[in-house]
DNA sequence: AATAAACGTTCTGTTCTATAGAACAATATA
DNA sequence: TATATTGTTCTATAGAACAGAACGTTTATT
């Protein structure tokens, strides 16, 4: 985690992706005096990344090429609990007509895997790849109540707990509770935490002996989605979901 | 194309991640033989991509994280026709209950964008961000058809006409007819070129000056694409997403 | 049309640093 | 218990990254 003898050339050649991720395409100069090198030396990590397929040059400004894509795509496919659970989800998102995800940790963040949008899905923001606090999404929770409570507190140690809306879980004791609460009932619940209005259930994913791979959930406006069916209809599909992914993952 | 002054520690790091990505979780020792490097220069590189997330170890093994997928999602989002073509590939999808793929070119080679899954879809081996010869594929003879003759050619000198199966296109003669009758028709026609008893159908995405950003496509079974079909109901369906998009884009 | 400003790129000497190799601790193997 | 193999720490030196100056081109300004 901390890197005794950096790289400090490949620290800048990351600093530099980075830098175009966030201001997205951009010339050499503006580039070298945003991440404050000379020109020439943006210049040669430009050209080299360039070489590489990293980075491409398209009318006069440098931008980030796919080939994150495929690196991304190639490790995503790579994972067993992804090969195993898209078909699920998207059985899930179209059985329910809503937003179904898959979330998996990594590095103490919530990592979606990917996203199936039923007939009459919200339109949310997360894509593959977007990372997220555990401790805002029913998802999270899920995948929290699962872990040992050394490696949460671990966690929180290092992520804290930034609240995102008013409802947004606060202090570690709520949160302790809501695990519980989660390890209990089989499901975690987010409503309004995340964002107003809307409502989340998400169920863990795990082996055989217990370990968290993961957790899968559905997201539909408050609208409609009625308390019964919160805790009646919907966890028991989602449960259903997860269960035939445990049970194919363990063979 | 050619980095005249190559940053040899980042190509460094981009080796080290490249053979991550083919050969998967790794140690350090056997890792530094594979890339030819120190043991130590190699842990240096693993602990600065770990540093930034890049790299994880889990079981004293050095992987690749799903960083990349976080840069490649981000970037795919920011992309105008992703986020104009995306429902309508989904919907193409279901409607025809086949596999519906976008593809755009990037240095010359068809890097796929997204891919939908009608009721009926064959599973493919493609996912996104997978790169292809362009002239192996409908996607990829639609875009040629419509790219400026002397950037076909470059392509053709940079990455040569390898073929995939017997009825693979092998020589430039036989590409350039297939992409004038793609100019007639308006659409591409792969029957078995890339895989022995696919057919796949793909129509270009221009924008209103004529410049191509893609292609999108619909894969199925031979065995439930008649020849009829192959040239009346499906080009029909496919034509008009890639038209509904075209609008779109051109506001 | 002429001039100036700004850009990307080339090039080199000096400064900084990446790295091999040796040594260490920790774990696995015989 | 002894031996091999691992990941990691450390440092001197070989080697490379980079600032800065200069170049040719393009764009903006007067």
């Amino acid at each position: 985690m901390d890197a005794k003898y950096p790289v400090r050339t490949t620290e800048k050649t990351l600093a530099l992706i980075e830098q175009l991720m966030e201001g997205g395409p951009c010339g050499v100069t503006e580039l070298a005096s945003d991440i404050d090198m000379g020109k020439s030396a943006v210049h040669n990590h430009l050209t080299t990344l360039q070489k590489h397929g990293y980075v491409q040059q398209i009318d006069d400004e440098y931008q980030l090429s796919l080939k994150f894509l495929e690196v991304g795509g190639r490790i995503r496919k790579s994972m067993e609990l992804y090969q195993v659970a898209e078909p699920e989800v998207k059985s899930l998102a179209a059985e329910t007509g809503e937003l179904a995800n898959i979330l998996i940790e990594e590095q103490g963040m919530g990592v979606y895997l990917m996203r199936a949008k039923g007939a009459d899905a919200v339109d949310l923001d997360t894509y593959a790849g977007l990372r997220t606090r555990l401790h805002t999404t029913a998802l999270g929770k899920a995948i929290l109540a699962y872990l040992p409570e050394s490696r949460v507190t671990e966690i929180l140690d290092q992520h804290g707990l930034q609240q995102k809306t008013p409802k947004s879980i606060s202090t570690r004791e709520e949160l302790f509770q809501a695990l519980d609460a989660v390890r209990e009932r089989g499901y975690a619940i987010d409503d309004g935490e995340r964002l107003e209005g809307l409502r989340c259930l998400g169920a863990p994913v795990r082996t055989s002996s217990g370990e968290v791979l993961g957790a899968i959930s559905v997201s539909a406006p408050a609208s409609r989605v009625s308390d019964q069916d919160l805790h009646g209809d919907l966890p028991e599909k989602v449960l259903s979901a997860a269960n035939v992914i445990e049970l194919n993952i363990n063979y």
